[in-house]
DNA sequence: ACCGTTGTTTCACTGGACGAAACGAAATTC
DNA sequence: GAATTTCGTTTCGTCCAGTGAAACAACGGT
């Protein structure tokens, strides 16, 4: 609406192309023709363009020799993005450490515009689990993104809360009046927990990552099967997560207020 | 020399856009100026290109304004190429498990082109350790590497070989006869051992991954101090090295014939 | 032998990407 | 603080790179 992306310096063939890879990673194995189908490009195009990423190592025919996936450059730009981001770089080690202390899985999300995206995570090796997907995009309105709704400026939170709010279980909150009084008391305390909003028999504890006072820049979680937390631990647990999101915040370079 | 690659299809655009995001990878931060530069494009093209790169996320403007670096599009790319790629899929757990068992550097590399590449690692968490690098290269001649060398064609090795051999350390094999003697008894082995061929006290245990009868397709090693590797654990460590090498070998679809 | 696919190749056209050069802003230099 | 360099951004006219359509050979199924 108002940030109409500025088109004037766009390469056609390199945004078509990038297409292409997006295309090839959300499926892999598709021929030439499907793919060109898909993106709507002209076969010929498509190809010359395939071609071109292959060449460059982004891209790979599959093993059976039909079809493309996603090559060895792909993978390299990956593990040599998550080096050159800091956020990220500075919470995998937090995530492994409070994963494995409490035994459950560990995300770290942050905001991309309307949604938000897992970027990190650590599961643990037992049976159940809850599985983390980083990539995987959630509406800010249920479960841990509430983070992110709690610390936005008003305006734009209200442009969230009049839009589709999509319901999940039984527990989502799809009321906006609802909703913005929960976001109050997130806003205030240290921790906030989610129960069932997203999955049935899931609960959520989930803190803050701040760049500058009031400043959120990621929602830090544990997630696990609820029948596994007792109430009992829970303000425990939900402290744990607290240090360890306020270690990410202050290897960021800032120093919480609430730190003692 | 023999495959001068079909430049018959490529599309220059995408392939110069490509460049611009392995020079971003190389070194983030960097103005149009300097990167147009180093590439050898005009500023007017690299900055159209950085442009749709960042519009579809590739890229991202540094935190300080200035400069670009790679952006989330290019985390999701290597994930999804990860999870794209079964080699990988299947050694990483295996990697971990191996790694904690011993408490040393797990890796593991497979061939490109004249090269090997690191595309998958474990660290123990331990003060001193080995650092290793995913996407990190090496020549064919020395360390775990020589695997490579051990199962290929007598053609293609005798090319290496009489290429240039780089020596890194003292111990540096770089008389291609020597060589290629040694990679007689890898090859008949089920693990091999190099003893600061790369780094100086640093020490190596490896075992190839097949994807069928004698065609490899990674060498899975574990890399530690030399002096906490005593001379009497190395038949038992190379032993749990192979074994995991047997067994992503196996879940690619390969059942070793020295399996029992 | 027939279809409907596929992936690859050709070709003439044209509009989009190109380089050069100009722009103001910011950082350096003197 | 004026002069100078370097930066990122913008404009513009030219031309060839990238395009779509259509033909191609090679499959695989019926």
């Amino acid at each position: 609406m108002t940030d109409q992306a500025d088109t004037r310096y766009t390469v056609d063939s390199v945004d078509r192309a990038i297409s292409l890879l997006h295309t090839v990673a959300g499926e892999a194995d598709l021929g030439v023709s499907e793919i060109a189908r898909r993106s709507g490009d002209s076969k010929a195009r498509a190809f010359r363009l395939l071609q071109t990423l292959v060449k460059r190592g982004l891209l790979a025919r599959s093993s059976d020799g039909k079809g493309y996936r996603l090559g060895l450059a792909a993978l390299m730009l990956g593990h040599a993005a998550s080096e050159q981001m800091d956020l990220i770089r500075i919470a995998n080690p937090v995530l492994e450490e409070l994963g494995q202390e409490i035994g459950e899985t560990t995300q770290l999300r942050i905001r991309d515009d309307q949604e938000s995206l897992c970027v990190a995570k650590w599961e643990p090796k037992r049976d159940l689990r809850v599985n983390a997907i980083v990539g995987r995009r959630r509406p800010l309105h249920a479960g841990s993104s509430k983070a992110f709704l709690a610390h936005m400026d008003d305006e734009e939170r209200e442009a969230i809360l009049s839009g589709p709010l999509k319901r999940f279980t039984k527990k989502t909150v799809t009321d906006p009046r609802l909703l913005r009084g929960g976001l109050e008391q997130i806003r205030k305390a240290k921790f906030f927990v989610s129960r069932g909003e997203i999955n049935d028999d899931l609960i959520s504890i989930t803190a803050p990552v701040f760049a500058s006072p009031g400043k959120i820049v990621a929602a830090l979680n544990i997630a696990a099967p609820e029948n596994r937390v007792p109430e009992e631990r829970i303000c425990e647990l939900g402290e744990m997560v607290a240090k360890a999101a306020q270690r990410i915040s202050a290897a960021l370079g800032f120093r919480s207020p609430a730190m003692k």
